[in-house]
DNA sequence: CTCCAGCTTGACGTGAACGTCAATAAAGCT
DNA sequence: AGCTTTATTGACGTTCACGTCAAGCTGGAG
């Protein structure tokens, strides 16, 4: 009774199987059913047979679940609540709660508030993370600088006539 | 008796205990023996009874140690990796190296480019982390403007005329 | 038809990074 | 001198975020 067959030919809105999100995000299936199995991420379909059927939707969440855990270290945990208190998530609960004939605006008012709040925290996280990167980062540049002196010095010693050839390991550049 | 101990009058060049360093760093002192059995950090001195003193360039490590692993999400391994690749570090090595009479100073030269190459990719890798975190920030700000503006709406649902404080039996709805 | 690659749901295992408890000793204040 | 606080070294426990089988289903190539 489901001929929602994958036609090849058919031009379709994308549908990816589990193991080629994992590719395009560098994960494993394994941690996707696992963020799956945390109520992180879920396939907006599943196949009559119960395969993972992934939208770009999806996967776009899926790489923004990757990019808050890895690149700002934080945990699951922590992840989710990014998540719950993203607009698009919470702007639907906002409304939903409207549809469902609520009579009191305040609630919708109190999660717009949290909401507010918890994203100015992480904008003020983000702000102190960014700073913070800033200056290890300049302090590796004033440490590239003395390294490349020190090697121009042992160049040098090398040989003070000239430059000799002699490393093939690294390259030689100069900025 | 009065064994070796450091006058107190005397101006020292600042020594902490464990918990000091722990609660000035916001770690805990297990951590700090982890990290220390790990081979990451040691306190520059013992005192006779074992007793760990860290110095301020200790507390320094620490910090970076920490900064390393939370701000950049590295594994300990990962850090282990970069503080060896740092320029003080290395020159220092370079330095023991042509103090040992090493007849040839290829190996420094080695040991110099070595650490040029890691420090470079570490530079690529935190200039990608700040550009990835900077688009995050904006998308987060975007964010906030679209929260401000539907609690905005709100407020004029619930009281278009004037900013009444909430009203549990008065229900309104007006446009 | 067989075979294979890729999927499913459990269930158990694992490494990293500590937490926690125990027994003991020394530091330091009153 | 006594008492409290902080330290020491083990040793074992814990949490997170998966890894790794196991056993079975399924659509498609040969």
């Amino acid at each position: 009774m489901t001929p929602t067959r994958p036609s090849v030919t058919e031009r379709r809105p994308l549908v990816l199987r589990i193991g080629e999100v994992a590719k395009l995000t560098e994960l494993t299936t394994r941690t996707l059913r696992y963020w799956e199995e945390l109520g992180l991420v879920s396939p907006s379909d599943y196949g009559g047979n119960g395969e993972r059927r992934y939208s770009a939707a999806d996967l776009t969440r899926v790489r923004r679940i990757r990019d808050l855990q890895q690149l700002l270290g934080f945990s699951l945990a922590e992840v989710r609540v990014v998540l719950d208190t993203e607009d698009v998530s919470v702007l639907d609960r906002v409304k939903s709660e409207f549809q469902s004939g609520d009579p009191s605006p305040l609630r919708q008012r109190e999660l717009l508030d949290e909401a507010i709040l918890a994203n100015d925290q992480l904008l003020a996280r983000l702000d102190d993370t960014l700073s913070r990167i800033r200056a290890f980062r300049s302090e590796r540049e004033a440490s590239a600088g003395r390294l490349w002196a020190r090697r121009e010095e042992l160049d040098a010693e090398i040989d003070p006539t000239l430059g000799a050839e002699l490393q093939p390991s690294g390259k030689r550049e100069e900025r």
